[in-house]
RNA sequence: GCGUCCAUAGCUCAGGGGAUAGAGCAACUGCCUUCUAAGCAGUAGGUCCCAGGUUCGAAUCCUGGUGGACGCGCCA
């Protein structure tokens, strides 16, 4: 579609300029826009004249039909993007010349459907994505979720838009708290391990966490002895390591379960306790190039007050790294490991001030590429009766959440008798589950905070994640059972047949999927692409409704809406897994 | 105290200079001998937080308020 608004503004463009010349005035063709009309009667492009009422001295009007009149039947047969244009008020509107767009859409769709929606707009760039970042002493919750669904759609979003993207995690697999766990399992654990209990790997390290905290409660003086672990931890004691690594696999590999089951993946993991005293030379050299200044107890010091932020410790007085610090080596190691022309962190926006000050010290450093990192900050996911507190037991576990969803799918399969059609239950049920988890995360701009209602996500009616999924396998319904009907072939369809508004409002919206797509891999924002999937299942469950494709008695009109029905199917099969919903054939 | 982000229908969210502000949920009314009713059609619901400003034109941009969230650790 945008190739078409491309076309049509240089001819409006040309038509107003010769206009205007005529007249003796000159006008900003820059100050031409390019609009969609409210209604496809009206146009399909449509092109406000209001910026050009005083140069002219006349109204909107007047200039709208002046420059329709002059283009009016022009490029009716025109060979590239024929239309006509018209006078709607103000407005200059083009319609463009439905057979010739049906057939150059389908044609496109149809011809190399797993390329349809891949564009070469990021063509060239390298792009590196971090996401998830989990502790390793708990299990996942739905904040990560939202973290994860964002990573993983940005990700593909920007591969289909033709970036090269490089997925990376970094686990947090040292510090105070997985010594809180392996505290409390040293205390309680009596050598029972994830397989004896029958549980998880990482709830059963998370259920240590949750006891530590009793712990502590109970008698602050255990405080100390998890700071006392992590002492020893740092100075390798050998009985402390062991408890380290057989906890954190636990951890860890729950987590990788949890990742497999919601289809994220990464090109490469990084761990903490490999990188956490990175930084430091970093810094080190910093203060000798008097970027930092070092404080009267030896700790390191940045000054970023003149750019509206606080001083920052870089290092401790004890020469020990901090978050910070870390992040410097990290960030430095990367652009070595892989070098980048963006790095995109997608981290909750709490951490908005934490990325400023790292961003603010790398280009200090002299990395001149500290200007291609970003900060994709996302807003917190509360529920509908308050937000998640660990504290008061109210944060929704991953797993469980999921399982939940499942469950209430398998029913629903049930219930509606689909379950023999189905064939394989729970793996239906489960990708349903995922549709929609990842269709309620990803349809809230990412910036805002978003209450997650997990009966709304998975109520099969309305603006959800299974609605959509419903529309494929519907139309995937339609497609299998033409096999058996008699059409028209590709060569000898007759387009001009498919005379329906609804229709050429769906091949708009399959048309302009490629260039959302795009737009929401540029602008990394899902939603974008979830609000246009939504809008085309939506016409297409009301178009399909009163238009019959196969039980149709025309055998011409059959081949077209199948060929339009495939368009569709294909757009949702290419645009779905881009924002997490699996795409299913049967439901 | 300072900083950042947010405010649109009863609720959850779209729309981010341009044509009558849109969906979904919830409420009410119709529609299954017909490609899956997990659906479709319709009714009702709005001072786009407030006040100024910029503009031919502001829900949208700017300034100032108000309300809310989150930050401002030698935590991560």
């Amino acid at each position: 579609m945008e190739q078409y608004r491309r076309i049509w503004k240089e001819r409006v463009e040309e038509a107003l300029s010769a206009v205007a010349e005529e007249e003796g005035h000159t006008i900003d063709r820059d100050a031409v826009a390019a609009e969609t009309p409210p209604s496809s009667e009206l146009g399909d492009i449509g092109f406000p004249m209001f910026p050009f009422a005083r140069v002219f001295r006349t109204s909107p009007q007047n200039i709208a039909g002046k420059v329709a009149e002059r283009i009016a039947d022009r490029y009716a047969s025109a060979s590239q993007a024929p239309g006509t244009v018209t006078q709607e008020g103000p407005y200059v509107n083009a319609k463009l010349d439905r057979p010739s767009v049906f057939a150059n859409v389908l044609d496109t769709v149809l011809s190399a459907p797993e390329q349809w929606g891949r564009t070469g707009r990021e063509e060239g760039r390298r792009v590196m994505v971090e996401f998830s970042c989990p502790n390793t002493n708990k299990p996942l919750h739905l904040g990560h979720l939202r973290n994860d669904a964002l990573g993983e759609s940005v990700s593909r979003m920007l591969d289909a838009a033709g970036a090269t993207v490089r997925k990376v995690n970094l686990i947090n697999d040292r510090g105070i708290h997985i010594c809180k766990s392996m505290l409390a399992y040293l205390k309680l654990g009596e050598g029972s391990t994830p397989e004896s209990e029958g549980k998880k790997s990482d709830h059963f390290v998370g259920d240590y966490y949750v006891k530590y905290e009793e712990l502590v409660r109970e008698n602050p003086k255990v405080a100390d002895e998890a700071a006392d672990l992590l002492r020893r931890w740092e100075q390798g004691d050998p009985e402390v390591m062991e408890l380290w690594k057989r906890m954190n696999d636990w951890a860890v590999s729950g987590i990788e379960e949890s990742y497999r089951a919601t289809g994220v993946t990464f090109d490469q993991i990084y761990l903490e306790s490999e990188t956490y005293t990175s930084g430091r030379d970093e810094v080190l050299r910093g203060l000798e190039q008097g970027v930092f200044f070092r404080a009267e107890d030896g700790s390191v010091w940045v000054d970023l007050e003149d750019v509206g932020l606080d001083k920052k410790v870089l290092l401790r007085s004890d020469g020990t790294s901090l978050y910070l610090t870390q992040d410097i080596g990290t960030a430095i190691a990367r652009y070595r490991d892989w070098p980048f022309d963006r790095l995109i962190y997608v981290v909750a926006s709490e951490q908005r001030y934490h990325f400023q000050v790292l961003f603010t010290v790398l280009s200090r450093l002299g990395f001149e590429w500290a200007d291609s990192l970003y900060h994709l900050a996302y807003g917190m996911v509360n529920l509908p009766h308050g937000k998640m507190k660990s504290r008061e037991g109210t944060v929704v576990d991953a797993d469980d959440l999921l399982a939940e969803l499942q469950e209430l799918a398998a029913q629903e399969i049930h219930n509606k008798e689909r379950a023999d059609v189905v064939g394989d239950v729970p793996a239906t049920a489960r990708s349903i589950a995922l549709g929609a988890l990842h269709y309620y995360l990803l349809q809230a701009t990412p910036n805002k905070d978003m209450v997650f209602d997990p009966a709304a996500s998975i109520s099969f009616t309305g603006n959800t994640g299974p609605y959509l999924q419903y529309m494929g396998a519907r139309i995937s319904s339609i497609v299998r059972k033409s096999h058996g009907v008699q059409i028209a072939p590709w060569e000898e369809l007759d387009l001009s047949v498919l005379s329906a508004p609804e229709e050429w409002d769906l091949i708009k919206l399959v048309s302009s999927f490629p260039d959302t797509v795009s737009e929401a891999a540029s602008e990394l924002n899902p939603a974008l692409l979830a609000n246009h999937l939504y809008d085309l299942a939506k016409l297409f469950s009301r178009y399909y409704h009163e238009h019959p494709v196969i039980t149709n008695d025309d055998p011409a009109l059959r081949g077209a809406r199948l060929a339009l029905c495939r368009a569709v199917a294909h757009t949702l099969r290419a645009g779905l897994p881009l924002i997490g919903v699996p795409f299913l054939e049967t439901m």
